[in-house]
Formats: structure tokens, sequence, C-alpha cells
DNA sequence: CCCGGGCTGTGATGCGCATCACGTTGTTCG
DNA sequence: CGAACAACGTGATGCGCATCACAGCCCGGG
């Protein structure tokens, strides 16, 4: 039943909820459909999805799929945080983009019919639905409205990777990308305090480099800098940054 | 009637063909179509799709649309070549993707309901087929069966994009980037001769620096050397590469 | 025809960042 | 609770490529 391969040992739902998840039974009851291509879907258009879907516990760096294999069906992620990656020959990889709860993992590829240009990973313990390729292309098939939030869908990820594009490419510098790529992550997840915007922060410097483009030094040393000017202050696994201070830095 | 800018001068079907191109008249004998979205279609289904599109002439170095604007309508490029570029405040652009005939300009900021997020612009002088965003709507809702190929279309899109990330980021040195560029476009429109195979290029060494985020001297320098090692050789606008030496060179 | 403007080749110079190297601080286990 | 390992901080060094500068080149227009 399961395509998914693991690091980890892979678990079901109903199981005894391992990794401290707690299980979402329903995806009518997920608070996170309420931002995906899923909402405001009928009440039946979703109880016939909610049929044809099975759920999965993982734990964090679980892989759900590689780069190169054909897609078997589709992957939501219900909750926590997974990345995508492409990888060279040499064993190197960049990240692609991180996928937040509520979003798709493989739609393209499946859509596409090709294998997968990406490999999936969770960065932390995560519910996963998963749609078997042949349901998901009839459900697409007897609610054409859904195609079309598809398309919609695919469109603006291929906005997001444009804009990935423009940000490795433009900046001048990589002090710029990583400034930059601050202030995307607090425009997206950003609460505003009174000591600043506090982003939650739980990825290593090393991973900060293959998004950017930047050695794992580099990026040490950046951040370091960063705190001397008081452009950022961190706190525990949260940063707070000053946007416009930020942004100047930003040349 | 048209939403499109242009440097030059804007020209309309049936006027005598300007810039030395032959008007194709009816989608249906496009030559172009076969490698589209619009394949495989029904005559029946063409034809409607005929009757609901315009088309233009354009000169070389047209702008059909600017990034930010909002979109009007989908652009066919019938005949030619275009270019998709982002750029910064500061004036500089990268160029995201090379658009060939056959290929669709602004699809996903239509279906995604969001301005351009990229300036498209002709490289050659070309024959532009225009639909109106509403009819072309409509004609999504009238055949599902398209929507699922314009999410089909987005899906391969995305991945080219990827394909280029991966190019930027993960290639060790420029002089790599250069080759595997080279190669790529071999692939894509290269014809094997017995001298290797041969790539039409018409391209500054400025525009490829934008591809691959490198300055001109660095592509002219690169390029002598190629040339010096015998892995590329030029003629006239043609370019005549070893793929096995190439390759071999992308360290 | 020759003149001017865009493209191209190639040198000299300097800076940014990868890389190596090593010490320090967490953090997860038996 | 301490061992073992991963993530972090920071110095020294060198290479790659941007940048500046200027000299041929090709082509179209007055």
């Amino acid at each position: 039943m399961q395509t998914a391969t693991s690091k980890a040992s892979l678990s079901v739902a109903n199981s005894a909820a391992p990794y401290g998840l707690r299980v979402v039974e329903n995806c009518a009851d997920c608070s996170a459909r309420q931002k995906t291509l899923f909402c405001r879907m009928s009440v039946e258009t979703m109880r016939e999805l909610n049929m044809i879907r099975q759920t999965a516990l993982y734990p964090a760096s679980a892989v759900l799929f590689v780069e190169g294999e054909m897609p078997r069906g589709l992957f939501v992620l219900c909750s926590g945080e997974a990345k995508l990656t492409a990888g060279s020959k040499q064993g190197e990889a960049i990240i692609l983009r991180l996928v937040e709860a509520g979003e798709l993992l493989g739609l393209s590829s499946l859509i596409a019919g090709s294998s997968y240009a990406a490999t999936a990973e969770t960065l932390t313990p995560a519910q996963v639905a998963f749609i078997p390729a042949r349901k998901f292309q009839r459900f697409l098939r007897t609610h054409p409205d859904v195609a079309l939030r598809v398309a919609e869908h695919l469109s603006m990820e291929l906005h997001k990777s444009w804009e990935q594009a423009r940000l490795l490419a433009l900046a001048p510098s990589t002090r710029s990308k990583l400034a930059q790529l601050l202030l995307e992550w607090a425009n997206e997840h950003g609460k505003t305090e009174e000591e600043g915007v506090c982003v939650p922060f739980h990825m290593t410097h090393e991973e900060i480099g293959r998004i950017i483009g930047a050695s794992r030094e580099t990026v040490s040393r950046l951040l370091s800098d960063f705190k001397r000017r008081r452009l950022i202050r961190v706190k525990g696994s949260s940063v707070y940054l000053v946007p416009e201070e930020l942004r100047a830095a930003a040349i």
C-alpha cells in the first residue's frame, strides 16, 4: 500500500500517535485545508476526497519520494514541514523549496506523468495524506473545476520558482541573498512583536547555504555579522529581525 | 484590441507581411501546433480556438508584455523566438527562459489571475496569436480536457524551471554552466552532422551571461577557450560541438 | 564610402567567497 | 552522566570571476 521509503520506520494512521503528533482523521476538520488547493470545495466533494486518501505519520527527515522515481500518487502535507531538493551525481544537493502544512507534494510530476524532478523529505515529524494516482486522476476527470484549481496551483508554484531564480541570480552578493531570504521568511511566517518581526527557525546553516548557494561557513559568518550589526537577534529557536534595517543591508 | 506594447511599431495580420515573415492564417495549418498544448485536439475544437484568436506580427525585440502588468489574454508564439526576463529595480535582468515557436506566453499568470511575473520580448521577428482572457476562460470551462492539458503544460514548465535552478546552483563553475547550457541547446535544437552537432546561434555573449549569471567578458573568454580546445567550432551563426568532449569539460 | 554604434577579444587588478583547519558549543544517546 | 557526534564560530589562504580599460570587428546608414 505504501510507496514511500523512509530512513526511519514507517507508521500508519490509527496507530498510537508517535513523534508527538496529533492525527487529524478527516480532511474536513483539517485546519490547513483553508490554505490549499482543496479550499472552497463542497462538502460532498470533500467527502469523496476523504474516501480515497490514506494517512501516514513520518518522523523528521523521512524521505517521501526520490528524484527519478515514477509518482504513484499525490502527497498532502497535513502537518509539519518538508523540503524539496535536487541533487547532482556528485551527491551535492540544493533545496528547491520549503513545503509547509497544507501544501501538496509531487503534484506536478503526477500531472505531467513524468518521474519526480526532486526529492521530498520531511524536516519535522509530519502527518501526510496519500492519494493513489489512479484515484486522483478519476477524481480530476469527474471534477473539472478541480482540474482548473490544479492549474492555478501549478501556476503559483511556477511563479515561486521564478521568484527564487530572481533571488539567486539578481542579488549582487551572498550577503544580499541571505538578507532577502530572511525577509521572505519574515513575510511568510513572521509575527510582528515589539522587538521586531519574530520568525521560527529550525534550519541549519548548512541547509540555508543549500538554498542560497553558499557554503556553511559563509552563512555562519554573515549571520554573525548581522547579529553584530543588530539587524537580527536570536532567541532560542526564533529570530527577531528589523525588516527596514535588514532591507537596507540587502544592498 | 491590442494589449501589447512594443518598442517598434505594431502590425496586424493580413497586412502585407513585414519583417520577412510568412503569415500562417489557420492554426490547423500551423506546423508548430504538433508540439504544443493544442496538439491532439479534435478538428471541431481546433476550429473553435481558431475563431477566438487574433494574429499579429512583431519585429525583433518587441515587448509583448511587461512584468507587473495584469494579463489580458494568452499569447501563442506561432513563429520566431522570444525570451522571458525578470528584472531588479536597479535595471539588471536575468533571462528566465527562451521560448520557441509553438509555445505559449503568459499562460501561468493568466491562469493564476496574478500580474505577469516576467517580461516577454521577441528575439527575432515573430508571428504571435492572441486569445483574449475572457474567451480563453470560457473555452477552458467548456473543454475540461483542455484544462487538464493546461495543467500538464504548467507542470512541465515548472520542471524546466527547476532544471534551470539545478543548472545554476549545482554547477561548480561558470565554465561548467556554459558547457551545460550549450549541451542543453544541442539537445533541444541540435542537428547531428558529420562535423558534430550543429546548433543555430543568435544570442549575444551578454545575453548568454544573463542566462547563466556571468559577465559578458567571462562568457567571451570561456567560448574562446572552448574554441582553442576544439570543443566547439563557430561557422557563421551556427556552432558545431562535440557533446562527449564538452560534457567532459563540464566538470 | 567612411563613420558610428553594438558586439567581441584580451589584459590587469582586486575582492568575495570557497576551502581547509581547528576549537567550541550544543544535543542525543547508551 | 559522560561519550560521541552534529552543528556552530572564526582564522588563514588562494582561486575564480567581476570589473575596468581599451583595442579590433562587423554591419547598417547617411
